[in-house]
DNA sequence: TATGAATGAGCCTTCATTCAT
DNA sequence: CATGAATGAAGGCTCATTCAT
């Protein structure tokens, strides 16, 4: 759609102002994005109400009308972030998964840490926070959320459990309450960075790969069959 | 402080009067009570900005004026609907656990499976659940509920977790982590319950009691020194 | 209708009862009163719009409703206030001016100095602020004013000047500026009090009593015949 | 600021366009104006506390909302409102004191009627009587007539009462006793028109310009060393 | 397309007034 | 008579949304 750069110009025409087209058919172009980009650090930041069309479209650099012509409403916005900001990674990461060639402990582990890298510790953990504080006005959009990434994160975790057992190495577990006890620290985490860890004192700070860590140990404690053996 | 029921009428003093007036002043004691209870219920179900003192105050079966008589914003409403739903229960449990007899694998079922019963399933799930959403603007809620729920209940379970070390059933754990993988499974169902749970399909379910079953019976695979010999 | 308090108690009644009936009854006369010199100090402090009726019953010591009981609205209260505090003491003056022997020159420098110790510098001279205020809102008010106080006070003051014309001392005067040069002095002093004086700073204080000297100094060099013969 | 009319359009730009431009540039600039106009004649019809946003709004032609574009609040607009009526004009002021060429006493008389001219009987004078009778609520407001227009004009008269004392026309005068015997006549007329005036029977009705001109006569009796000899 | 001035519905909050007790 | 809890009609102010330019 935009047009390419290393096409030559056509002859006889302006250069400079195929460029300033270019550039501003570029921006153009790229005005939703920075909107939803705005809009979802915000959104993060302050919570749905509380954050003014204004202020979005200022750390856009745009005018607070622009943003009207993107988006239809500040609710249309907040799906758009919402929808925008969760690019489904899952089929990446079902690759890892096929490829993996280690034990299934080393897997999960792997797994966990790999959320907290890509997730976590990103700008995209703040999407789930406001997806789940603002899930009783938007459930719309909570259900895109359960459809597009609980329930694909929820598959792909079934998948190292099962390849656990499979292989003997896990014990034969609930799946359903398995997967979950492995999402729990995922959202606790996510949670508490964005809400109660800013009020705790130092003495509860928590560091989140090393409770990936230590959680892990734990669950698989419960999972392995010859903990003892364990490798990790 | 109201006057004793037990104690037998001054003769003479007419009974009907003396009704009417307590009648008056239990309404009138209950009105803060009805308030809160009006304002937890709109609070978790539409978030703070999105509840309207109106709202409250109907459903609280006053006028707008009545609410603003009792509390001076919106702002300190919801601060005593946090106050009044958190209200302090941790000397209780404290002294359950100092009483409990059973070894630690069986206290620590217990205390998560108590507070299910005590918070998770009922209102004050919503509230903490809120808590979590509107933290960034309420940085003040926020630390006062650090400090009233967090910080004791952080304590409690560091209690538990080291009766089991001193008596040798836990392995020696990383305090901190631990605690919070304690904690983890109560914060996510709390949020799984009011935010994702209404639009996940029936699949994808779950049974509280049964999940933290499973998580406790999980993670204490990871904490016991001698798994195979838990009776729980 | 009040019980005489002189009067000997009727034999058998209750001498306790009755003294209560009696204070209660006395207080009960006295309520409106109260009520009246409450509002005239908190409307002059404060002016009309920003007094509530809640500060006005509790300085009088009663409770809001009270209040209600007997002024109709907080404008009956207004009026009233207005109404009470201007007692018509322009008999006692005419009679001090028909009496004055001195000369006029003197008589006018009474008459202003006797205004500012009755008028001017007690609590009476918060009411013509109020009035003056207030006169836009309260037309009626204005015109009760005009009537009670400075239609009197007008004709007491033509009579001071008419005398000093009568008798050679002054010359011949358009009266009606010439009694308004007298009002002058007396209404700037009033408003300056209640409204610019806290503001200045004290090089640009004003002694009322040298003020008004100086002023009627000022002014006689323009009424008297012969001013360098003047006493005062 | 606004572009100089007189140049002469750039060749080939289009009029229409420019003109354009200009009204709606003309009309935001004009925007606060004609809202302080609005707010001035309202709040010295109503005070400030009567007087509703939305009707201030509504005679400047505007909605609620626009008010609050260009007034961060009521207490701004009022602030405004006395800030762009009492617009020092003393720099002119003093410039004609300083090469008025007649006697002190013709200066004195000019003087007082040009306050009357160019304030008395304008909006200006309203808004002097509105800051008199809200000074209470707006210490703040006070403050800044004081130093803006008390004080400015108090050192005017000042060099008005020396020079003719310095030029051997007036008397040894006490300086700040005289300076508020001329600005008593000034506040007492602003008052009395703004409440007292409406309400007064036809016989107590008075000529500013003669009260103005009965009063300099009397105080220059007062003041001049000769007054005899006065040609005003 | 982009702007930003204008809008107006709606919110929180106040306070004079009422009325059951 | 007195109380004070309850009321509800405004009022000030915000902010998502529109639209002329």
């Amino acid at each position: 759609m935009t047009p390419d750069p290393l096409q030559p110009l056509a002859p006889g025409e302006p250069a400079a102002a195929t460029e300033q087209k270019q550039r501003r058919a570029r921006r153009k172009e790229a005005r939703p994005g920075e909107l939803v980009d705005a809009a979802l650090a915000l959104f993060v930041e302050k919570g749905f109400a509380a954050t003014r069309v204004d202020e979005v479209a200022a750390r856009a650099g745009v005018s607070k009308g622009t943003l009207f012509l993107y988006f239809p409403s500040k609710e249309e916005l907040f799906k758009a972030v919402v929808r925008e900001t969760i690019a489904g990674r899952f089929g990446e990461w079902n690759d890892e998964l096929t490829r993996f060639e280690g034990n299934s402990a080393e897997l999960l582990r792997y797994c966990m840490h790999s959320w907290w890298e890509r997730i976590g510790m990103t700008a995209a953990s703040g999407i789930t926070k406001l997806v789940m504080s603002e899930a009783g006005m938007f459930p719309e959009i909570a259900a895109f959320y359960q459809q597009e990434v609980i329930g694909p994160g929820h598959d792909l975790l079934r998948r190292v459990l099962q390849r656990g057992m499979d292989r003997g190495e896990f014990r034969p577990l609930h799946m359903e309450y398995a997967v979950y006890s492995l999402i729990a620290p995922m959202i606790f985490l996510l949670m508490w960075k964005h809400s109660m860890a800013p009020c705790c004192p130092p003495s509860q700070q928590l560091d989140p790969v090393e409770f990936i860590d230590s959680q892990v140990s734990l669950l698989l404690g419960g999972m392995l069959v010859n903990p003892a053996a364990r490798s990790t």
